[in-house]
DNA sequence: GTGTGAGTTGAAGTGGACTTCAACTCAAGG
DNA sequence: CCTTGAGTTGAAGTCCACTTCAACTCACAC
């Protein structure tokens, strides 16, 4: 029953290396077993939660609301799959977003590139709403501050 | 003719702090002339450049990758709306990608949510061609390293 | 028992994109 | 002239997600 993975293991698996699981564990997204010569022992629930992990920075979500997210599980039991849909599907209107913002800024970037206005300043970047800032580290959008001020909008000449 | 802004000017109208744009003429990717009290003034053409470089980060484009971009516009002359256009049309098939990977997960997770298995390692995690890696790191979507061993896969159980 | 590859730690380093700071100087209105 | 807000610099700091390092210790096949 228990059958526990190595770091080894764990990473050739996850595709995550040794040092990351280390990393991710300090910042209490997974657990470890110790063995008596203190070596890391993980139960094969691990692999999924390290799944979740990498599929939610791929969402764009920062290893901190990672863990966030990993701690509304419940603690008794193994988390069931309906757990993970839940958590999975929490993740879903981000990626949406993201999937928004960047189609919004490709049909923008076509309407602009016949006249290379570059007017996206107006189209998109003058749009504060509209910004993929705040999302989250892991991937975020550059953009860090989009402070515009609108009374200074719309002219690039 | 000139009309020169000052740097904070620009910010306002930029939406970029007066850091950042020291930041990129420091990284090249603008330039200033200098009062005679070694004040920074910018002409207008800047204003484009610093939409560009924004928009640019938004497709996920590092600043060192910018930077070639903007090299690459002509030294004797204003860029034209054609050499703007061209640049913003470089870029276009990254964002492609980037909205191909990003849909994939989307429909990935959605084929997921419904069993909770998480079998994205499978569908998605498992699929080192298909990463958002070796993006340029601006925005990269993190996944730095799909250093996946195949013959590995497939067993979150 | 011994060699070797895998694992351990805390501290420090990396890279990208900036921001903050201290200590000044400039520009412009009153 | 004086004040005040805007601008100048280089150096250092920040944040995130890791990686690297040195100096050890473990686990296991032979």
């Amino acid at each position: 029953m228990p059958d526990l993975l190595t770091i080894g293991e764990l990473s050739a698996r996850s595709g995550v290396a040794p040092s990351a699981l280390r990393y991710y564990e300090r910042l209490g997204l997974i657990r470890a077993d110790r063995t008596g010569g203190n070596q890391r022992r993980y139960a094969r629930a691990e692999l999924r939660r390290v799944a979740f992990i990498r599929i939610s920075q791929q969402v764009g979500v920062s290893l901190d609301e990672i863990r966030e997210a990993l701690d509304s599980l419940p603690e008794a039991r193994t988390p069931s799959p309906q757990d993970w849909a839940r958590l999975s599907a929490s993740w879903r209107s981000r990626l949406d977003e993201r999937i928004r913002l960047l189609s919004k800024l490709r049909d923008d970037l076509d309407g602009c590139i016949g006249c290379g206005c570059l007017s996206l300043q107006r189209c998109t970047l003058n749009n504060p709403e509209d910004t993929l800032a705040g999302e989250g580290p892991g991937a975020r959008l550059v953009l860090p501050r989009p402070t515009d001020d609108p009374t200074l909008a719309g002219s690039l000449n």
